[in-house]
RNA sequence: GCAGGGAUAGCCAAGCGGUCAAAGGCGACAGACUCAAAAUCUGUUGGCUUAGUGCCUUCGUAGGUUCGAUUCCUACUCCCUGCACCA
């Protein structure tokens, strides 16, 4: 059986390389006998350490794969690869995330069901996920569109609704116009959609939330067990924004108003109070008299877009109300301002212009009174002449019996002296917002609510699930087509049977994502969610991979939804992924590899080319996997030419090893291991190169073997053909990883190896000397070497190299040729050298 | 504006106190093989020098620490990524 053959194939006609073997029968025929042996498929096995690597799961909207998706998958497939053949019990599994707003958008637009069109695409990267040589356990494969899955996500609903954790409220929520649905806030990028770009619009609405606040505070702390990136820690700690400060109750019209300062320190210089301008209680302050010049700056407001928005310049209006400030029960006037967040904090805040930089330009546009209470140690500030806010810590002025306190130890004692009087106290103000789970779009999981007259809102009892979600609907309908099914829309109540209205709402896909990961270790329990026992055993993801783009979706309502899990009982851990590593972005030509920007270079491209393993090797190789990388057509083949290298040196393996060589191969084994734990895969590829290379003379059986198995975590495919034609009859992707021998390593050898290397350079200095004085090529070169190092210098070696005629002599032999007593030169390391 | 990450020879990309004129790849050039290509192999690829040497100028820009910096510190410029009126 010989299925390398280097004559066969040759093509004249293409301009790309000459293939010289059949790369794509090879890929072939390994794939499926991988599959057919079920190679990578897994069982909770206590006897051995397991060993959770998993890639994020793929939304199968397009039918295809690019450069970026096979770099992504390579590096956890490398990674997965070298941690099973170390001994342990790999879950390498492989999803999709097919429940989504894209495949509805992209089935409409070309009349299929959605359905139809996720299953088509799953077929199809399916193909091409497998072509890839991953060594996924495909028998764990899950899609989240399968009413198996997604029952699971309506029996979690429950049990968070149950919990008080899924609840519904009126609010104002983030609207895609384009996509027809509410956004949760971590969707809306900026003012725009994180879909479709387009603009982002305030809307008032009952929607469903779940309580990621409750926990805001070990969403946070928890941070410190996990191994992730620090940015990624960073933007969550950012996102969930904790923030120390007081809660102080401001009085207006008899009524108490709190709001949330960071800076009580600076109480005594509130001259005016803001109230968000969507404050939804707003009206309650506004007087007769100013009603009119209210409504004009809503109306001003409502018209600009969130980018206009974010230009505009403070803007506001006299809601004619007063409020007295507790500290010295001054009157200060209550305005409305577009610059006061409705949702953060108490949505009003007191203002302080001589020290907000904010407070500042709106008392200077509005001409309100600016009181300066903190000075800096060096000057006084004259409240008339400054020009901007200070900001900065100082002493406190005008501020009664704090006056000459420094502002940072004052934050403490205002607080302190506002609590005993009850007019204040200590608090903690988070920027998270819970999160909007509903979505008003059909191909998503239906929530299982059902609203009746009598009974109010009713979860669907646990074993009328799954709600199914109707296959046969009316997509040309505006909105969400559910909404006009009598038979989907008609529900019994569950509690008193009469007829009630179902929820149409479908839930968001970040929540099919929230926990995928745990029905990978037990995808087919018809009965639960997932058998405990397989989770608690292969959770929690020991190392994830994926895009950093998911920082604060994703990632953070996973790590809420386990911890929600992890208190009703469910698992026993409260981090789903503990190591993540963050892929770096293929680019080319300068920009980021994409279908719309037309500048992909497809999987196919180079298999059908090269061979998917050079693919995978080129990838590898160019470019530490967290940074990004700019794709090259050329590169690609000094990667092609690494794997016929390769398969030559097969061809000259030997019986005999020889010190030298277990010396660099237990060396290069050492590197490869250091390497790879580190995602430093560039590093252990050169030195496994490096070692293919300095053997092109041949090398043992035994060590070539060593380095198809640290090499076939790249190559996968062209190293179970090499090692099933060297005679084993087991894969190599099965075999135990090589151990380094550190007392074969002798450095001699290396030291030998550099001389060698440092002779080889000087005689072709010498040669190029002597071509540029006389005009003549050297023909003959004659070289001196210490007695003991004799061995050090093979002639044939130094021949061939060279291309010249060699003669190696010792100095003290007494039959050299030597006329210009140039073997005096000779040192230990240092051979003498003549050429004519 | 704030936070995080970058800037390395023709290009891509390692290095992160000395062994660095700087790994590896690509490209280019030269040589070997060949009738000739392709493939493969060998060498050169900052400058000037030299029988295997020595010197000079280089790792975004300008300074600093150090016996010594591509590697550490400071400032600046440019690029990317995230957040953005959060009180």
């Amino acid at each position: 059986m010989v299925d390398i053959n280097f004559n066969n194939t040759r093509n004249q006609k293409d301009s790309g390389p000459v293939k010289i073997v059949d790369f794509s029968r090879i890929e072939k025929k390994w794939q499926e006998k991988w599959e057919k042996k079920k190679c990578f498929e897994v069982d909770v096995n206590s006897k051995k350490k397991k060993y959770y690597v998993l890639e994020m799961y793929p939304y199968p909207s397009a039918s295809f794969l690019h450069m970026g998706h096979v770099r992504n998958y390579t590096i956890g497939d490398v990674y997965a690869r070298y941690k099973r053949m170390n001994g342990f019990n790999v879950l390498y599994p492989m999803g999709f995330d097919s429940f989504g707003l894209p495949a509805e958008t992209a089935a409409k637009k070309e009349g299929i069901h959605p359905k139809k069109y996720a299953e088509a695409s799953i077929v199809k990267i399916t193909e091409y996920l497998k072509a890839l040589g991953n060594s996924y356990d495909w028998s764990k494969v899950i899609a989240s569109h399968e009413p198996d899955y997604y029952h699971w996500n309506q029996f979690f609903f429950l049990k968070l609704f149950e919990k008080g954790l899924a609840y519904r409220k009126k609010a104002p929520v983030n609207w895609c116009e384009k996509c027809q649905s509410v956004l949760a806030n971590e969707e809306s990028e900026g003012g725009k959609c994180w879909r479709c770009q387009s603009e982002v619009v305030t809307k008032e609405l009952e929607q469903w939330f779940f309580k990621i606040t409750d926990y805001a505070d070990r969403l946070i702390d928890d941070l410190s067990k996990i191994d992730w990136p620090e940015r990624i820690k960073v933007m969550q700690k950012n996102w969930i924004g904790k923030s120390y400060g007081t809660e102080i109750d401001f009085t207006i019209n008899n009524e108490k108003w709190p709001i949330f300062t960071t800076r009580p320190d600076t109480i005594y210089g509130v001259t005016f109070m803001v109230i968000s301008a969507q404050h939804p209680r707003l009206m309650e302050l506004v007087t007769k008299e100013q009603k009119k010049e209210v409504e004009l700056l809503l109306k001003k407001i409502k018209s600009k877009n969130e980018k206009e928005i974010e230009e505009l310049e403070k803007e506001g209006a006299f809601t004619g109300s007063y409020a007295i400030n507790p500290i010295n029960n001054q009157k200060i006037p209550v305005y409305c301002g577009n610059f006061v967040v409705a949702d953060y904090g108490c949505g009003m805040v007191m203002a302080v212009p001589a020290h907000d930089e904010r407070d500042y330009q709106f008392a200077k546009k509005y001409k309100i009174l600016i009181k300066v209470v903190i000075n800096p140690d060096t000057y006084e500030f004259n409240a008339e002449k400054m020009s901007r806010a200070y900001t900065a810590d100082g002493r406190l002025v005008n501020s009664e019996k704090f006056n000459g306190w420094s502002n940072r130890e004052a934050i403490d004692a205002i607080t302190e002296h506002l609590s005993k009087k009850k007019l204040g106290k200590k608090t903690v103000n988070f920027k998270l917002r819970d999160w909007l789970v509903s979505r008003q779009r059909y191909w998503g999981t239906p929530i299982p609510i059902i609203y009746c007259d009598k009974c109010g809102t009713v979860p669907v009892a646990e074993k009328n699930l799954p709600v199914l979600l109707p296959e046969k609907v009316d997509f040309k309908v505006s909105g969400n087509p559910l909404a006009t099914i009598p038979e989907f829309l008609n529900a019994k109540c569950p509690k008193c049977g009469k007829i009630g209205r179902r929820e149409t709402d479908t839930m968001g896909g970040f929540v099919d994502s929230s926990w995928y990961f745990l029905r990978f270790c037990d995808n087919k329990n018809k009965n639960k969610p997932f058998n405990q026992d397989s989770v608690n055993y292969w959770m929690p993801v020991d190392q994830y991979i994926g895009g950093a783009e998911h920082a604060v979706m994703h990632l953070m309502y996973a790590r809420f939804f386990i911890k929600a899990l992890k208190d009703m009982g469910y698992v026993k851990f409260d981090e789903p992924f503990m190591k993540l590593f963050n892929q770096g972005i293929v680019y080319k030509n300068g920009a980021k590899m994409s279908k719309s920007k037309g500048n992909v270079v497809f999987q196919t491209d180079i298999s059908n080319k090269y061979g998917i393993d050079t693919a995978r090797l080129f990838l590898m190789v160019v470019s530490s996997p967290d940074k990004q990388m700019e794709w090259s057509d050329q590169g690609v083949e000094g990667s092609f030419r690494i794997i016929n290298r390769l398969i030559r040196l097969s061809e000259k393996t030997t019986k005999e090893s020889d010190p030298r060589q277990d010396s660099k191969i237990n060396i290069t084994i050492k590197k490869v291991n250091e390497s790879i734990e580190k995602f430093e895969y560039p590093k252990a590829i050169i030195s496994i190169v490096e070692c293919i290379d300095s053997f092109s003379e041949g090398i043992s059986r035994k060590n070539f073997e060593i380095i198809l198995k640290l090499i076939s975590l790249f190559t996968p495919h062209m190293c179970e053909e090499l090692w099933s034609k060297l005679g084993n009859k087991d894969f190599i992707s099965l075999s135990d990883w090589p151990v380094c021998d550190e007392k074969k390593i002798d450095s001699k050898f290396e030291e030998m190896e550099r001389n060698l290397e440092k002779a080889v350079g000087d005689i072709i200095n010498v040669l190029r000397i002597i071509k540029d004085k006389t005009g003549k090529d050297g023909e003959k070169v004659y070289v001196y070497v210490v007695p003991f190092e004799v061995n050090n210098y093979n002639t044939d070696l130094l021949q061939k190299r060279l291309g010249k005629e060699v003669h190696v002599f010792a100095v003290n032999d007494k039959n050299k040729y030597d006329p210009e007593g140039k073997a005096g030169k000779a040192k230990p390391g240092k051979p003498g050298i003549f050429v004519e």
